[in-house]
DNA sequence: AAAGCGCTTTGATGCAGATCAAATGAGTGA
DNA sequence: TCACTCATTTGATCTGCATCAAAGCGCTTT
């Protein structure tokens, strides 16, 4: 909480770069300017919590830069992720007074957010926005229904494979880089994190990474930069499949 | 397919026993006239598919009556239940052209459908529609995510533990026996659908079943009639907790 | 350079739940 | 009543992953 974290923030939507896909999206120009006005930008620091699980949730917010986590946890102290927020991702719900999950900055993290009242108000008077965050929200719950998959019918193996095809497929897409054949990209998670994530230990994780590297799906530099060779490989090993797309 | 499947569906939404939870719940007099329109309504069999993953999607619907599951499969055969689709929910996506999941009735079932266009049209039109779905679509999150923390985390007897408790809550929500004593249900579900909701195997889901009929936490009449004695005891058992709710 | 710390890897062992197999109802129809 | 089917229970055994334990990096700090 020093100089640093009041970093150059965008002012203004102009420019944001979330503004094509975040909740926004939609919004014409006088719009926007009605949500601008009553929006304001938040920082956290990694590591930082965001939400804790009921709270009270007096904000909304759009994630604008960093990663954040969403997890629940059992009294025991047994967690599980049960999403991953990225930029442009949407936290809170209108209509709900207490948060449900804990969120929880992975790195640093901007948020745009917008008092909860306002917002919801908003919603009625703009209709753009409760549509685009009802496509969301759609995206959200396919998401959830194929982690369900995961969580509930995958080996170790297959679950890390997907988790490194789902990132991979992810830097993909920004990064562009469609070979199809050779992928590089970097973790954003730890191994604990990653545990959290596919329901499995850390020790789990790390002798399951280490089995892909040793049957040649991956090769690592250093802990966290990985390269896949063959992409469809990865995906054959990830069970998901629909055909990993390689001539055979 | 049959005299018996074209029963007395509601013709008109007046008097429609979901009217007042489905995606019509707060449209006006006007626009459920409107809605009436462009509905017509279907039954499937016990045990019939509804929709195939992969399918051309031209129309969404309310469920009406009955139960139904919404699945995912992979290629060898394992199978996980993501969703179960009770009187009221909805199924389908706006602004998507393919399903994603394999949707089947485990009873006889009604459906309440719109082909996908002409609804499409409408939610634009009729802002109620757009809210309503969108207030469904993040309880089903919500609730999704609490399934991925089961899937991910809880013990098979646990996780049956919760099943029965769900099931519970949910008939007693009907039934308003709010005893929070005893409470007595039907299982609407084969212990093979358990499994496949649990992320277990049928015997798993057997065995726990003796198990806490052994330790007194529950008692069966037939294979299907459930008795719970204490239901605090039972939420304890499903780590659920947020305090069992009973005066130690 | 040494010490300390967080993350990661690797090893040894145990157990919850899967798998394989068989027996026991509870209907249903002839 | 007797087959026949399908759901369920129960038993025996196996195994994938958890658990417990100990190093091994790659940092930063001093």
């Amino acid at each position: 909480m020093s100089k640093m974290e009041i970093a150059k923030h965008p002012q203004s939507c102009e420019g944001c770069p979330i503004r094509h896909r975040a909740v926004c999206a939609r919004c014409e120009e006088d719009e926007l300017a009605q949500l601008e006005q009553i929006k304001y930008y938040r920082s956290y620091q990694a590591g930082q919590p965001i939400i804790w699980s009921g709270d009270q949730m007096d904000f909304v917010a759009s994630v604008v830069s960093g990663i954040a986590t969403l997890t629940q946890t059992l009294e025991d102290g047994r967690r599980q992720m049960v999403g991953l927020l990225l930029p442009s991702d949407f936290v809170g719900r209108p209509g709900r007074a207490t948060a449900a999950f804990d969120v929880t900055a992975r790195t640093d993290v901007v948020m745009c957010c917008f008092r909860k009242k306002p917002f919801e108000d908003m919603m009625v008077a703009v209709p753009h926005i409760g549509q685009r965050l009802l496509e969301m929200t759609l995206d959200e719950l396919d998401a959830a229904r194929e982690w369900m998959l995961l969580l509930g019918r995958k080996t170790a193996r297959e679950k890390i494979a997907s988790l490194l095809s789902i990132i991979a497929r992810r830097d993909a897409g920004l990064h562009l880089k469609e070979a199809s054949g050779k992928i590089v990209f970097d973790l954003p998670l730890t191994r604990e994190e990653m545990a959290d994530y596919l329901g499995l230990t850390l020790e789990t994780v790390s002798r399951q990474i280490s089995a892909l590297r040793k049957d040649g799906v991956i090769s690592l530099d250093g802990k966290r930069h990985v390269t896949v060779p063959n992409f469809g490989v990865l995906l054959e090993v990830a069970g998901d499949d629909s055909d990993g797309g390689m001539p055979s």
